[in-house]
DNA sequence: CGGGAAGCGGAAAGTGAGCTACGGTTCCGG
DNA sequence: CCGGAACCGTAGCTCACTTTCCGCTTCCCG
């Protein structure tokens, strides 16, 4: 029994070539997901990736794992905005720098703003563990602004979901070449502000 | 000549149980796009109408124009709102009361804020006619607003769109028996005021 | 360096949704 | 009241996309 309970059956190692594989593949799929959105296709996603589709379905059993893995490594991105500007002084300029930063990160990449619609429920599920800590970075910063009152207090941890996602949705709604949401941007932090 | 001309080719009366179908299609469309947003079936559209998966296609050439249908009834119920909303007195009342009315919509009517995501281009640009309609309603608020001074003037009816989306976006992002969104619509009220 | 396992690729099966063909039915003009 | 045409419902075709299967290749370890 011991000698076969020294194989490590919830990880194993991955071998070098796979786990290079594995990046094509999740690079790839950022790509066609920004391009296309819900209609990404496995098939495109191996093709960009210079892989086989078997090769796809080695490392994520279907498409909906392939999209949790997006939706986590976005929120995993978030997370690190967030903790960066955990450093600002300012308790309201490390507020609104985290909803600047994020919503210039989702306006550079749509992959960003699109992979929340793409994904459904079950993705969604996949990334719970890490959202957890994203909700505690944003708590940690709500909460300074509060205590500094330079943030409207009835505005809740709750309440950011809502709001990244109308600005990823505003942002996607305008043309991108103009720099126009910008602006909208501004308007929705002014309006943060105690009144 | 004169006797095949009789005949308007371009516009035909319609038999009445004809009409009845097609209205009893757009309306189970309507439920069934806010309950399954893109993922719409044809098939579940006819079922609820109580019609034949046929009557669908003798109305509607494909699935696209049916969508495109029904975001022409989205656009031309925002622009009732719209025209409503400009008879009352205090300009910055109106702005907001068009705002505020049409979350109120969105709210109430998944298929308000869910059919513009299912839409494709052909789709939009078939309601491009009343679009223009639109544009020159919310236009005639927003100047009003403009010339009081309540509406901030780097605010123009361009960002009328992302603004909606955006707040689409949140009210569907935000669990739907809670009302928390008509916060959210307040908080983007206020950062619309002058600074 | 060689045995063996993990990984790879691509063809093909499976699946499900959009769309069409056609025989029966319902409605309007005379 | 009736002839013809517009209309309706069903059944199944088509096609694209996901998923699987299996022989071949590449890598790791002793």
């Amino acid at each position: 029994m011991s000698t076969a309970a020294s194989t490590t059956p919830t990880e194993r190692p991955l071998r070098a070539d796979a786990r290079r594989n594995r990046e094509k593949i999740v690079s790839a799929a950022r790509q066609i997901v920004g391009e296309h959105g819900e209609a990404a296709q496995i098939d495109d996603v191996a093709r960009l990736a210079g892989v086989g589709v078997g090769t796809v379905y080695r490392h994520f059993p279907n498409k909906e794992a392939l999209m949790g893995e997006l939706v986590r490594m976005c929120v995993v991105e978030c997370t690190a905005i967030a903790e960066q500007c955990a450093s600002i002084e300012d308790p309201w300029d490390a507020f609104a720098g985290m909803v600047r930063s994020s919503c210039e990160r989702m306006a550079a990449d749509a992959a960003m703003r699109r992979t929340w619609q793409a994904a459904d429920d079950a993705a969604v599920a996949y990334a719970a563990p890490v959202k957890a800590e994203l909700h505690d970075a944003a708590e940690l910063l709500i909460r300074r602004a509060h205590e500094s009152g330079e943030l409207r207090p009835d505005f809740t941890v709750d309440d950011m979901g809502g709001l990244m996602c109308g600005l990823g949705a505003a942002i996607d709604a305008m043309p991108e070449p103009d720099e126009r949401w910008r602006r909208l941007v501004e308007f929705a932090l002014d309006g943060l502000k105690p009144h």
